[in-house]
DNA sequence: TGTACATCAGTGAACGCGCGTTCACTGATGTAC
DNA sequence: TGTACATCAGTGAACGCGCGTTCACTGATGTAC
């Protein structure tokens, strides 16, 4: 970030310098105050710039979130370019590495995350974008569990309705865990996905809990 | 409902019909169009008052959803004085009562509890009520898995944090439930009971599923 | 390389919409004598 | 029981605040010759 007055760069380069502005104090506005409650003005101001600015940019608070979901899924897209994870679900290891991935998309973008949950109560695109966002995992998830019910495990009902449940408790633990504050003392990140995989393989009676070695670790939103 | 115009009762009588026409009304529109997007005219309208009207008995949205949450819990207060349930939750009846108690509840106050939900994201207060609201569950089953824990069977985490998820997931697949669509059929009241109280349970592996005997079945809402 | 004009990013005061909230008014119920 | 006045629930047009959105303007970058 040079500081104006010294290289001043191309036209483009400044309109784009302006836009990520907009877009990181957005997510600091989000993060600080929500977003419904986020004015347009407090993310210019945020950003240092002027109301109108806004405008130039984007044509509202909407695109604006939709912009910053784009960005995340892009980023999400190249992380699932990744190696086939175990199709095994009666291993502790196989369903925390998808808790554990989860999570790090979570934390990694808790006021995107947040801001979408927001949205998705008021407008109906919103709530259609965080099912899509969704969707993807649900039925991942159901495959995972038709293989163990292939396997001669007793699933609780259907594997798809048993899939929407365990994102269901997924993404409000995360959100409980985001923004706290809870009744007792705050998990760390580790011990809230031990948990959460824990919980979801054996329910609460009889679980590996922390005490198994971890192949796949929480990586700490940066 | 007597109709206006033949038997116009005292003052007071008048007064208390037109609160009870507002709270109504306001249930309505929060089922319809939520509790954010709802506007004090919407309210009045649905009630067939003026817009004036409403703040002869309340002094703004707030406190209408406050005088809603007062009266459902009121009711809740009542079901409370109930017999002492058992506390060994090694079985899945006992899970299931909890449940069914939640489902119950929820399903019967369906627009305060998403109004709730919705106010909870923007006003602080709310989001403190909500909490409260809650807290006394999660309490409750924490206490119950204090005592697995102390008849040797292994929780995956704390009783209070396991206490924390296990509301998180009741209430946001509830939401989810209410809410919808999903992505498969959805399931019924008792089938949705059978497989959160197995998912807790059991987790995955293994459950008794909705093949067992129930002594306490979901009312539905009226 | 230099000059004149065009284009564009950004500014911030002003505009105006939507909606919460007020208030003068109406008609009916309650009270005093 | 009857009359005159007070009180109150409800009305709906009007007011005004907050905030999104616009737009005439500025200064700097790009282009034409």
């Amino acid at each position: 970030m040079p500081d104006g007055g010294i290289a001043a760069g191309t036209r483009k380069a400044r309109a784009a310098e302006t836009e990520a502005a907009l877009k990181e104090a957005a997510k600091r506005v989000f993060g600080q105050v929500g977003y419904l409650r986020a004015k347009i003005t407090d993310i210019t101001a945020e950003a240092g710039r002027a109301a109108g600015s806004f405008y130039s940019h984007f044509d509202g608070k909407e695109q604006l979130l939709e912009a910053l979901l784009v960005d995340i899924l892009a980023e999400g897209d190249r992380r699932a370019a990744m190696p086939g994870h175990d199709p095994d679900f009666s291993t502790f290891e196989a369903v925390r590495w998808h808790v554990a991935q989860y999570w790090t998309f979570v934390t990694r973008n808790p006021a995107v995350i947040l801001a979408l949950q927001q949205a998705a109560m008021i407008d109906e695109h919103f709530a259609d974008r965080q099912r899509e966002l969704l969707a993807p995992t649900v039925r991942d998830l159901a495959a995972h569990l038709e293989y163990v019910g292939a396997a001669g495990g007793r699933l609780p009902g259907p594997p798809l309705a048993v899939a929407s449940a365990i994102v269901a408790l997924m993404s409000a633990y995360a959100r409980t865990w985001l923004t706290g504050p809870e009744l007792g003392p705050r998990p760390t990140a580790d011990e809230a996905v031990d948990m959460l995989a824990g919980l979801i393989l054996h329910g609460i009676t009889g679980a590996p809990g922390g005490n198994v070695a971890r192949s796949i670790t929480v990586s700490p939103g940066r």
